[in-house]
DNA sequence: AGTTTAATAT
DNA sequence: TATATTAAAC
């Protein structure tokens, strides 16, 4: 907002992740579209069964925030749309056809880079403004709904709520009333476990997430055991069959 | 862990 | 009318 430090965007930017960051190992030469048109897996496409492909692009690049307090125009000499295309639907490349946006979209996973960006979104508009709307257009993933913001947003508003309250917290709101910041990439996305079986060291910085296994060759399900599956860019189907649970559901995985 | 719905407010 | 917020169901 205006009360930043009218460099915000560079703070902003430096902490996006890079483009090395976000296509690390799995950089697939075959796109999902047509990984799917041709029913071959690629890497990480288990032994699926079935796999719908039905999406939308959104949004070509909103006003930065046509609302009244219209920040500075960001366009970094550098460049934004070069890296890091931060693509939540498909390609429209090939086949070039856009199914309708009335269709219900796979359920999105928050993965700790998506999250990043929202919580830092939330961050640099003002609490006053971080609402759901804006907050989608300053994060400006394409396929990114008002409704995922708003859902995720509630999600991260009540986590808010209950580390201020909450007896044990250790988290930075000033006695002012605003300024949140949490961090750690909000708790591993909104840590409802109590600290499970891991041993914990005091201090995790750095990287957050990161997977170090460089041979990944899982196969069979899933078996991963807990964490974020290394990202890779775009998204990606699953079936999902958790024994209990909901059965066998489609995800929609972004980055 | 995310989505959808409904009620309510702006 | 459109969007936000919240709770609750799914």
């Amino acid at each position: 907002m205006r009360e930043d430090n009218p460099n915000w965007f560079v703070r902003w930017e430096e902490e996006l992740p890079s483009p090395e960051e976000l296509i690390p190992i799995s950089q697939t030469l075959i796109t999902p579209h047509l990984a799917l048109a041709f029913q071959i897996g690629s890497p990480n496409n288990l032994g699926s069964k079935k796999t719908a492909f039905y999406h939308q692009k959104l949004q070509p690049v909103a006003a930065p925030t046509p609302t009244t307090t219209t920040p500075p125009q960001m366009m970094m000499s550098s460049d934004f749309g070069g890296g890091d295309s931060t693509d939540l639907g498909s390609g429209s490349g090939g086949g070039g056809e856009e199914p309708a946006r009335t269709l219900k979209r796979p359920r999105l996973v928050w993965t700790p880079q998506l999250h990043k960006r929202f919580v830092d979104a939330v961050g640099h508009l003002g609490i006053k403004n971080a609402v759901p709307k804006t907050i989608m257009q300053l994060m400006s993933v394409e396929g990114l709904t008002r409704e995922n913001v708003a859902s995720h947003l509630q999600k991260y508003r009540l986590y808010l709520r209950r580390m201020q309250g909450g007896g044990g917290n250790g988290h930075g709101i000033s006695g002012g009333g605003h300024v949140i910041v949490s961090d750690s990439a909000t708790d591993r996305l909104f840590a409802s476990s109590p600290v499970p079986a891991h041993f914990l060291s005091p201090v995790r910085v750095s990287s957050e997430y990161l997977m170090p296994s460089l041979e990944h060759s899982y196969l069979g399900k899933h078996a991963i055991t807990q964490q974020q599956h290394q990202v890779v860019r775009n998204l990606r189907y699953e079936d999902s069959e958790h024994g209990n649970g909901d059965g066998g559901r489609k995800i929609l995985k972004l980055f």
